[in-house]
DNA sequence: TTTACATATCCGCCAATGCGAATATAATTT
DNA sequence: AAATTATATTCGCATTGGCGGATATGTAAA
C-alpha cells in the first residue's frame, strides 16, 4: 500500500480544467457554496450550458452538489489524490490573480449585496462560505 | 502594467496537460534535454504519434526544441506566466510520485546506461541535464 | 547525388467536446 | 392537481482531438 488511493486519471483531471467556462465556475466557487442561478446570472450564460459544465466537474470529482429545496448548491471538493489537490489549490490561487476572474468575483460580490436587483436571484439562497483551506499554498 | 505578460490562455495550457502521452513525455523530460528517438523507444509508441504530441506541447509553449544534426532535442520551458509556471512545476513533481511515471523514468535511465542494446538509439545523443529549478516548489 | 536516417506533417477516420435549442425532472407553490 | 420555479438531460450539429498509415522534410553519410 502506497500513499495513492488507486489509479488517478491525471489526464481527465486536467481536461476538466481545460475549459474557460469551467475555470470561471471554479473561480466563482472559491471557498463558497453557490447555487446554480448565481452562476447563470454572473457569467451571463445559458442555464443548460452552466449545468452541463457543472456536471462535468462533478463527474471528475472536483466539485460536489447539495440539494436544498429547488436549489442546488455547488462547492469545490478537493480530490482524494494528494498531487491533484495541490495542483488544484495552486490553480485556484492562479485564478485569483487573473483580471477577468477578479472581475467575475467582483460581480458576484456585488450581486450578493443586492440580489433583489436581479430577477433571477429573487429568493435564491446567498452563497455561503465553506471551511476549506483553499489558499493554504498561497506562498 | 500588472504582473501578467498579456492574456494567457489557461484553458489551452490545461488542455495541453490533458493527455496521458503528453504527460509521459513531460515526465521523461523532467530536468533533461532528450532527443525524440528516446521518447519513441521508451514509450514504445509510433514515431509520428510522439512527434505530434511534441508539436502540441511546443505550440502551447511548454516545451522547446533544439536541432543538432539529424536529432531534435526537447526540453521543458517554463511558461512566461507566473501562475502557469507554478502549476507546471507542481504538476511535474506530481508526476514524479506516480508509479507508472516512475517506471517510465526507470526505463529511460536503464536505456541511457546501455543505449547500445537498443537499435533505435545507436549513435543518438544521450539526454543531458539542463539547469532549471524544476523542483523549487517541492513542499 | 544518391542513400540512409531522424523527425515532421498530411490524410482519412472515428470518438469526444462544446454549443444552442428543446425537453425532461424535481421540488414548491397555488 | 395544476402551474411555477430551478436545474438537468437530450438532440443535432459543427469543431476538435487522437490515431494509424503514408509521405514529406531536413541532415548526414556513402
Amino acid at each position: 500500500m502506497g500513499t495513492k488511493q488507486k489509479t488517478f486519471r491525471m489526464d481527465l483531471f486536467f481536461q476538466a480544467l481545460g475549459n474557460n467556462t469551467r475555470l470561471r465556475l471554479l473561480n466563482l466557487m472559491g471557498d463558497q457554496e453557490i447555487c446554480v442561478c448565481y452562476f447563470v446570472e454572473i457569467l451571463a450564460q445559458p442555464q443548460p450550458k452552466i449545468s452541463r459544465h457543472l456536471a462535468y466537474l462533478r463527474k471528475v470529482g472536483i466539485v460536489s452538489a447539495r440539494r436544498e429545496g429547488k436549489w442546488m448548491h455547488y462547492r469545490i471538493t478537493m480530490p482524494p489524490h494528494v498531487g491533484a489537490a495541490q495542483v488544484l489549490r495552486q490553480t485556484l490561487s492562479w485564478l485569483q490573480e487573473e483580471h477577468a476572474m477578479q472581475a467575475d468575483r467582483a460581480r458576484l460580490t456585488k450581486a450578493c449585496c443586492s440580489p433583489q436587483k436581479f430577477v433571477a436571484l429573487q429568493g435564491a439562497p446567498l452563497p455561503k462560505s465553506v471551511d476549506r483551506p483553499t489558499k493554504s499554498l498561497s506562498r
